[in-house]
DNA sequence: CTTTTGATTGAGCAATGTGCCCTATCCGGG
DNA sequence: CCCGGATAGGGCACATTGCTCAATCAAAAG
């Protein structure tokens, strides 16, 4: 992996206010060289600190309005069987496989309540799945969001 | 709102695929003018697409290797104000109001085992939460994308 | 059918940023 | 004490950006 220091914090804590600021810019701000700035972001896109562009788009402003969560219970030993089915489901935008009652955490975007319940059948239709539950997210009350992250990190690290 | 046509997808899309292509060379991809590029890319901007930055950092390569999802049920008269409390927790990176049993879904990244259970702890401590119910994410099996809605998109719409 | 509106295009231009080079300096670990 | 890694500062060729303008085109409106 790769330790982050203070500074690399600082920095990604900069774009996170100012995405769009220029590696000259980001280097003023921190009172840095360009030099400076230009390698540790090489090294962090390296590294593996930044996710996709996927992550970036907002489904809201696609046209996909409501969110939901759905806890699948599944036979466990048709899970990675069953994973390949549900991948192939395009308003899945995420699944995590858990410890706990359920085995699949699947995060849905879907048009609206209609949409949202043929998909649960979709993911019901497959051999192996035995039950889900689904709950509906009214709203984000908290974004998604690292920033306080990097904040105290920058304080305390 | 606003609505997105075949262009507006086609420019999304391949940028999932090459986030960091230039103006000019998406515009050369799509068989478009840079012009018309750099237009809709601005209106895509303008219109609330994009997301923070936040969403583009790895918390794993952050140092939070565990995701864990916690159901936390409140008395729901106190829901604004736990919310406001819950947000000041760094490692809640995000929290959705929920319809059905549960009243949110809380996203906690952390460290370690410990560093849960002490996050499980400060959200339990907050007046009003009754119960939480947390589950340990063992793994991304679907990881976020939005590339396979695009590509649907595309196709038919 | 004609008009109008908005999107698209190609061209051009000044300013800026990028990627890359090199060297000197500084600091901590071996 | 010396060495390696990180940093600063300078520089340079080139690509990209942001912006403007006029011409073209298509579809909707009159």
């Amino acid at each position: 992996m790769h330790s982050f220091d203070r500074t690399d914090i600082q920095l990604l804590r900069a774009l996170c206010t100012e995405p769009r600021s220029t590696v000259v810019a980001l280097a003023q701000r921190l009172g840095l060289s360009r030099n400076t700035v230009q390698a540790r972001m090489g090294r962090l896109e390296e590294t593996g600190t930044f996710l996709a562009f996927d992550r970036r788009i907002n489904p809201v402003a696609l046209g996909y309005p409501l969110t939901a969560f759905i806890e699948v219970h599944v036979q466990q030993k048709r899970l990675a069987r069953i994973v390949d089915e549900l991948a192939r489901i395009p308003e899945i935008v995420q699944a995590h496989g858990m410890s706990g009652p359920a085995d699949l955490l699947v995060r849905v975007v879907c048009r609206d309540a209609d949409d949202l319940f043929r998909i649960d059948g979709t993911i019901l239709a497959c051999e192996g799945v035995d039950r889900t539950e689904t709950s509906l997210a009214m709203g984000e009350v908290i974004p998604f969001r690292l920033a306080p992250l990097l904040d105290r990190a920058a304080r305390s690290g």
